[in-house]
DNA sequence: GTATACTGCTAAAACGTTTAAACAGATGAT
DNA sequence: ATCATCTGTTTAAACGTTTTAGCAGTATAC
């Protein structure tokens, strides 16, 4: 019942060849070791015969090579990252990698744990979304030399290949969008974290409003990540009552949880408040108002990522600390 | 500067001890192979201060074993199975394995491609989402003594452990929630695809229909999987046409695309149709109108996935091919 | 004083590849 | 006849573990 597995020695031993020519021969290296073409086509055909699958922990023990990249994203149910992953996913498998994914919820303890099981694994690269305070957790891997590329935040005190969106950029234009309707007061909600991308939405938010071409002030409310939801009902209430009459929300998460509450707190709320949202997952085509918001580019990251962690992989000497800001897309909805 | 890994050897060579002792140790084996409590500790410490990190290949060379687990979905970017995955990769990792993930597209060959790349990997288990016409795919497998188990949905001809929401009676409760409004027409939208839990959605459709205290007709538009937004409109404007009066979503994405379709086509429309939909995406949280949706029960199924999966793969002998029918929640909203 | 058992360790094979080096035999050059 | 070259193959080491069998030394039993 439980099949053998079947080796590179079971084919050999049944053409009466070793094992090395066999060898040769599947992994394509027939005629640079001049295998006679009659014997390479027989060994070919005697392996697909029996169903021939190699051994990948043997042949990656041999090579120190395991065809695995590694990404650690915050949480792989979250649209963004689900579908960032599928990208990379596709990417990956184009040049013959395989992805093994893991979730660290912005915890710089799991982010280490996943990063050192990776490690274990042999992953031949590692596609990395940061977190507040991972910056051990790199500084070990960079010294354990895996080649390495961030993407969608920076490490602060981290030197690293870096792919992300134009984040300053997205922040800076979804406010404009605000402050064309001459709203008099954007109140803007962010996570408690220190991510860069956040961040850098938020000072894009700030440029924006001190440039504007009438008076107004920022206001920034921050959201425990802990216990968002309700945080988040706080925060709006609190926005409410300071008479903020728009709202630029960080991110997705932000932008729709807030659409719910606003909608429980008054039926209103969501029609007569302006909102801007950064992502742009489906459910803002169908919420009400319908969400104006800034697209990451979402497949290009994830190309370029790729092809700069290959890049590296293969040792072609890539200029250190490469930081590559990609522009999104501002999707000009109903709700500002 | 490349860093080389530290091995059971090093740690050996320093301090003049055996491998096979530092193995002993460092997976836990002391105390039965009664090593000196003293010596045992001073390995720990020694391993720690170099940072030993045992290489997982090597192991699964020796062992068989890879300590992955192979998951394979239709497509990681849909919010469904991110979610599941992100519960399956919760799971496993309390059992101390890891995951890989794959998405199918609902295509057979790929599929297979995933499948045996899997298997060249040697995961010690499965979970697939079968496809149509996987029944190959999964035959191989099969004999290849891989444990495995299906999620979401049957796949015709195979006969193997199965975890997946009650999709008959998610279709009937359903449907019920628009009969009781009276509704004179609910036209029915799913896949053109053969897959069983759609399909079963659209029995329980059927039956809902049949049992009504009224008479009513069940009406059936199929759309085709490859080009799945233009042929939705062709749907719902044929169904307007037909003067049905509701609808019926056999899942998240119809009933999220429709909804924007709907809007585009006459904005009136949402709010005159009832609708419901299988899945709970958040996005119909905020959608108007919000809509009635049967939540299948993700963590469960991916619980109950991994705790099968993980009892298989130790051998104990659970009776072969269980079905395990796991009922969802209505999610009563404002679309009906 | 000899057999027996226990203690704490080492030795070595095995897992399935890859790949550099060696080899035998044929061919060619001198 | 000798040496060199080429052709097509084999040999064997190596990768880093795990694990079984065995070994030397000490303790216990009679």
């Amino acid at each position: 019942m439980a099949k053998k597995r079947i080796t590179l020695s079971d084919i050999a031993k049944e053409m009466n060849v070793s094992v090395g020519l066999v060898s040769l021969v599947l992994s394509g290296k027939a005629k640079e070791n001049r295998i006679r073409d009659d014997v390479a086509e027989k060994v070919l055909e005697k392996a697909r015969e029996l169903g021939y699958q190699a051994n990948i922990m043997a042949r990656g023990l041999r090579t120190g090579k395991s065809g695995i990249i590694g990404l650690v994203v915050a949480d792989i149910a979250n649209p963004f990252f689900g579908t960032l992953a599928r990208y990379i996913e596709n990417e990956a498998a184009k040049q013959g990698y395989q992805v093994m994914f893991g979730s660290s919820d912005e915890d710089p303890d799991k982010l280490n744990s996943i990063i050192s099981t990776f490690h274990s694994r042999q992953v031949d690269g590692l596609i990395i979304v940061p977190v507040e305070k991972s910056k051990k957790s790199l500084e070990i891997i960079q010294n354990q030399n895996v080649s390495t590329v961030l993407i969608d935040r920076e490490c602060e005190g981290i030197k690293e290949d870096l792919i992300c969106t134009d984040n300053y950029l997205g922040g800076f234009e979804l406010t404009n969008v605000l402050i064309k309707e001459k709203y008099k007061k954007i109140g803007a909600f962010v996570y408690n974290l220190n991510l860069s991308n956040n961040m850098e939405r938020i000072r894009g938010y700030k440029d924006a409003i001190q440039q504007a071409d009438y008076e107004i002030e920022p206001w920034i409310y921050k959201i425990d990540f802990n216990n968002i939801e309700k945080e988040l009902e706080k925060g709006l209430q609190k926005a409410i009552d300071n008479c903020c009459d728009a709202l630029f929300f960080a991110n997705n998460n932000l932008g729709i949880l807030s659409l719910k509450i606003l909608w429980n707190i008054d039926k209103k709320l969501p029609k007569e408040l302006g909102m801007v949202s950064f992502d742009n997952p489906e459910a803002f085509e169908i919420s009400r108002p319908r969400m104006t918001s800034y697209a990451q580019p979402i497949e290009e990251i994830s190309k370029q990522a790729i092809a700069m962690l290959i890049s590296k992989m293969k040792g072609v000497q890539a200029p250190k600390n490469q930081r590559i800001l990609l522009p999104g897309k501002l999707i000009l909805r109903d709700s500002q």
